[in-house]
RNA sequence: CGGGGUGUAGCGCAGUUGGCAAGCGCACCGCGUUUGGGACGCGGGGGUCGGCGGUUCAAGUCCGCCCACCCCGACCA
């Protein structure tokens, strides 16, 4: 904790950041570069955001398992695509026990490939299928610049790996996920997501399509905050995952895998945070209400703690953190507090136990009043109504921020002025040959295309030729 | 891996042309006074000055080599 201000968003946007995850104790440096030590408070985050991914998997039909961290290293080689995407940037064990090890094994980048040798074995009948699982595990991607959470060198994440019979019904899990994620983004974090189709510059190695959630960060570059992948039968023919349909015949497997990291915890402090520090969304906060006492003498203590007792038992279905420290001011508390992002702040002193009411603080302040008197009747209606209120306005206000900094060019000198701060929503006749010109020029890259498309599209905005898709482009993390 | 930069207490820094006992602010510990928007006083603990070698009566300071980290590019959930 420290007393000095933050640097400002808009001096400094990235200082911002890193002094907002230290100081609001989400995480810190660890002695390896580019390794981070996720602390109590981020963890408490990722874990909300856990919560509520693993609720919606269950609720459509997946289970959790968990598969091994190394991996033998032909297993990567088996799909050429995958190999080629993530040998640059493969940790691999050579010695175990003291012993040169027979063969290399990578400490897992992502888990198709150890995943697709397992179903290989499982897989033998229609009968079996789909296959719906999901992990939540660990990985290493060994990336030259690295930060925290947006990109370290090992990361937390969920990684969904799924067997289907069709294509079909392959491409309609990709795109349930896709919208569970979208959900979960919206309702949860109130991070307002564009879903969309990866260009095929920009899909996972391996995969036949990828699609994506980009959110906008408060500096107005993008953040890819999930993935769901058809892998097509790419990985099933790698790893001869095939089964017997009903007419007996042998059928390599269709197969997905989508995966939500840690990154998102990125999102979440970058769409809602502000010069303050943190600003974190009601469903997902690790503490949703601080209650602060605050008296001068033992006298107006013993009148105060008993009211705050009460409030506590009062407010227990929701995440109450008492901070009962002496050895800091009310002042400094609050200060503290609006830093690490709680949305709620009751302070309760002698004037509240007089009035039988508590002193409302609200973190994000999107009227005109930033305190309110609530009465102690029916606190915790007023709690819940409260939080509510917050999580609508934090959507609301990003979704305002959103749309306000997405533009239309008109030629491509204006594209290339609004990309510098700003998404652009243009037209793309669909040539790789343009998109590297783009991002050679503005290093701005396209996000996605979303899936709701216009049927006439203009054109595109690199080349003029007739366009195929309305895409966004943008800076991106 | 190319270009640039920085290493002195947990963090941020000062330390002049080499020269007395290596300092300051914050943080930390103790005592007391404070407490409705970042309190104050007094006392205290904490350092192989990134590492190795060299020059010198004397090196945080000069020279050489090495290491680590940061920023900018290529790569990326």
């Amino acid at each position: 904790m420290s007393e000095e201000k933050l640097p400002k968003r808009n001096e400094n946007y990235s200082e911002w950041y890193n002094q907002v995850v230290q100081r609001a104790e989400l995480a810190d440096y660890a002695p390896v570069r580019g390794c981070m030590v996720i602390r109590p408070y981020g963890w408490a985050l990722w874990e909300n955001v856990q919560a509520g991914l693993d609720g919606r998997f269950k609720a459509t039909g997946h289970v959790n398992a968990a598969f091994p961290m190394l991996i033998p290293m032909s297993f990567l080689e088996k799909e050429k695509e995958h190999v080629e995407g993530f040998a640059p940037e493969l940790a691999i064990v050579t010695i175990g026990g003291g012993e040169q090890l027979e063969e290399p094994l990578v400490v897992r980048p992502t888990s198709e490939t150890i995943i697709g040798h397992m179903y290989a074995k499982w897989i033998k009948s229609y009968r079996d299928l789909p296959v719906l699982i999901n992990q939540w595990a660990n990985v290493v991607r060994w990336e030259m610049r690295t930060r925290l959470f947006l990109r370290t060198l090992e990361f937390y994440w969920q990684e969904g790996h799924t067997a289907h019979a069709t294509y079909k019904e392959a491409e309609e899990e990709t795109r349930k996920i896709l919208d569970i994620y979208t959900q979960f983004a919206i309702d949860d974090a109130a991070v307002p997501v564009i879903p969309g189709l990866k260009s095929d510059s920009e899909k996972f190695a391996g995969a036949l399509h990828s699609y994506s959630i980009e959110a906008m960060m408060g500096d107005t570059r993008a953040l890819q905050s999930g993935t769901s992948h058809n892998l097509g039968q790419n990985f099933a023919k790698a790893f001869d995952i095939q089964y017997l349909d009903a007419n007996n015949q042998l059928q390599y497997v269709w197969t997905t895998s989508w995966g939500v990291s840690t990154r998102f915890v990125g999102a979440i402090i970058m769409t809602h945070g502000d010069d303050q520090g943190l600003i974190l969304p009601p469903r997902l906060a690790p503490i949703q209400v601080v209650i602060i006492p605050i008296y001068r003498d033992e006298a107006e203590r013993s009148q105060v703690m008993p009211v705050v007792a009460h409030i506590q038992s009062e407010l227990s279905g929701f995440r109450v953190k008492l901070d009962d420290r002496s050895e800091v001011t009310p002042g400094f508390k609050f200060n503290d507090w609006e830093m690490r992002g709680v949305p709620l702040r009751l302070e309760v002193g002698p004037k509240d136990v007089q009035n039988r009411s508590v002193m409302a603080a609200r973190r994000h302040i999107s009227g005109k009043t930033g305190k309110s008197l609530l009465p102690l009747e029916g606190l915790h209606t007023q709690v819940k109504n409260l939080l509510a209120e917050i999580q609508a306005a934090l959507y609301e206000r990003a979704v305002a921020f959103r749309d306000s900094n997405i533009h239309e060019p008109r030629d491509y000198d204006q594209f290339k002025e609004i990309v510098q701060n700003g998404w652009a929503f243009t037209a793309w006749c669909g040539n790789p040959v343009c998109e590297a010109s783009i991002k050679q020029d503005t290093k701005a890259t396209t996000r996605c295309i979303p899936l709701d498309q216009p049927k006439e599209c203009g054109v595109c905005i690199s080349c003029g030729e007739p366009a195929k898709y309305k895409v966004y482009i943008a800076r991106a993390y």
